[in-house]
DNA sequence: TATTATTATCGTAATATTGCAATATTAAAT
DNA sequence: ATTTAATATTGCAATATTACGATAATAATA
């Protein structure tokens, strides 16, 4: 025991959940707003922005990478990491479609 | 090392987190559309659908309350689990704004 | 006040997450 | 091919989460 029982829940559940767990780190957050602000993105500008170690950013970096949220391509010699548009409005719609589907007439 | 370096984060950074975080399960994820689709909520019920033991599922619905999302009140003889509205919306928003505010014209 | 049904807490084991030092890889420039 | 700078991976320690059996607390009813 100790490991999530995700066999037993939906696809979406589990996949909504998944994506929150992406979010429910500060310093993923604070990446993502961080990358939102640049025109490009090196890392080594979020190891001095964020505060953390260089394999941290790195690490935080490869999990919002599976989710699908990052896309990173090299400009000239620098690894420039971009919010992938097409992906960032599914999970916004799926966050929405979660929350405005919830009847709140429970009692 | 192994604790979140929550201080180096902003508060609005760290409850958007936070947030996520209770929403990062599915099983916390099927409570709450479960009991939206219920008039109340008896959380016997809950371990019957969800298939949780029930200490389990006690926990999760500590969870969601500690963010305030659950209303939990006596009807009759049965606790009866709300969805406190206000908060829900106030979550809404949140969620709302951060995929908002994000400028997607990153490269 | 017992009894019964429901919900919460405690204790504990298994697994996951977080973070960083050390090291490896990668890509550009010399 | 070497060097240099940037990023990724490995390995490991500390902490957090998940889950459940056992038990306690709570509230209604007999």
């Amino acid at each position: 025991m100790g490991s999530s029982k995700t066999h037993i829940f939906s696809i979406q559940q589990n996949e909504l959940a998944q994506v929150a767990k992406v979010l429910a780190h500060p310093a993923r957050i604070a990446i993502l707003e961080y990358i939102s602000k640049q025109e490009g993105c090196i890392c080594n500008d979020l190891v001095d922005e964020i505060g953390l170690a260089q394999p941290t950013i790195s690490q935080h970096l490869n999990e919002i990478k599976k989710i699908g949220l990052l896309q990173g391509t090299y400009e000239g010699k620098n690894l420039c990491y971009c919010i992938d548009q097409q992906r960032w409005l599914e999970l916004q719609e799926a966050f929405h479609n979660f929350f405005s589907n919830i009847n709140l007439n429970c009692c």
